[in-house]
DNA sequence: TCAAAAGTGTTCTCTTTACACCCATGG
DNA sequence: CCATGGGTGTAAAGAGAACACTTTTGA
């Protein structure tokens, strides 16, 4: 029973961005150890008096300054006793989502990490430990969330045309929507509205009306039961 | 850093049982220290060399003699660092059905519980620890699942009662639904089936017909992406 | 005036809901 | 013959899918 004492807890975020029709997974370069130089998740050992949450916004500080605006833990990794060579380390995941103003990344010098960078999410390098895996699972979850929880408007600017939306969801899902029923749909829940503003000129094509997510309205219309749900043909 | 070692890694069971018309949860009273005699989730530390998964069947194993017939993960409580008033201990909750098949407790002497017992879902004890919270989750959890993966065959016997399954959903959704519609639905999805035994008579009214879940045919359909939902009125 | 993206309604199909009476058995 | 639980169909409403042309802007 004491040899619990020899496994080590760690934390690893899976941080998503997403922009100009790419989802991006932030890593960082390791600065230490025999896997310097190694691209892996920004993550660390959790410190015995910190919670498993202050940990990973902890870490994602330090590695990568980064603040995110969306949290929620993913799973523990821990069957595979070997998935650190060094020590017996179980690593308690967590899947986090950042918007276009949080998208900038501080790089400090001292920090665990070399350098922070974001990677699109079909040119992720080989990782270290068995981080590929754990962002394979994280990416599952994404798709899966978007479809029953209005996860999307965490990667989307405060303000956005409605075609932003429709194409982080052809994206991620990897699925072409019909545009008439998407946005159809979308309102008919109720939690988007319509701002006055519009969409500064891309240089081509009418400008476009923007919306905002009503994260007030949503929480308030959960309480009364009401249950997002986006599906397609 | 090296704090970490000082973090130990737990697992916790929460393993649900159904029997006429109540859904048990499994705790056992602990055997040593000070919180003997108090009433907990079956579980325990994980040994160095065992993955996660091994160390929650090991301790059903010892504490209740079970083997349960499906398990995965739930959710790593580690949130509140003293949740454990001895040490600072994070727990890896698994969640877990039995089939009445699997439902009977050894009582093997040389465990670290005094003894297993059942305990019907809304006549929990006071538990030690963060455990009611975590039973609280785990139930959150097979509601949800019910509704869009066939978990509830894993509650019951190899070959139930149409009857069986419908009060299985109106009892852990605290729900009632359509007979009709719900017994039509389910067999839409083409995943129960027929078999040619009648019930044993129960005393009164007609004998019913026995049916079983096809897992093959389940798993055929999930390939081919066929997509399990159960919703109600 | 052309290219590019935004905006918009209707019809058809399928799914979900609501609802009530007869059947088989044991006592 | 009565009490108990098992078994079944239909119609109405709602949700999802398919589908194409007009508008606004910049070049």
């Amino acid at each position: 029973m004491s040899e619990t004492n020899e496994i080590k807890v760690a934390v690893d975020a899976i941080v998503f961005g997403y922009q100009q029709n790419t989802l991006y997974v932030l890593l960082v370069k390791q600065k230490f150890g025999q896997m310097k130089g190694t691209w892996v998740l920004p993550g660390g050992f959790v410190l015995k008096e910190e919670s498993l949450k202050e940990a990973v916004t902890r870490e994602l500080q330090e590695e990568a300054g980064i603040k995110v605006n969306y949290l929620e833990q993913l799973y523990t990794f821990g069957d595979d006793v070997h998935r650190d060579p060094r020590f017996r380390v179980i690593s308690v995941a967590y899947f986090a989502l950042v918007n276009p103003n949080n998208f900038a990344l501080v790089h400090q010098n001292d920090t665990d990490a070399e350098e922070a960078q974001w990677f699109a999410i079909d040119r992720i390098p080989k990782l270290g430990y068995d981080h590929n895996e754990i962002i394979k699972v994280a990416h599952q979850r994404l798709k899966n969330k978007l479809a029953y929880q209005p996860i999307g408007f965490d990667l989307l600017a405060d303000e956005f045309p409605f075609s932003d939306l429709e194409s982080l969801y052809t994206v991620i899902l990897e699925q072409d929507i019909d545009r008439r029923n998407f946005r159809k749909k979308i309102l008919s829940l109720g939690i988007v509205e319509e701002t006055n503003t519009l969409s500064a000129s891309t240089g081509s094509g009418r400008p476009a009306r923007l919306f905002k997510f009503n994260k007030d309205q949503y929480n308030q219309l959960l309480d009364e039961g009401f249950h997002f749900e986006i599906k397609f043909a």
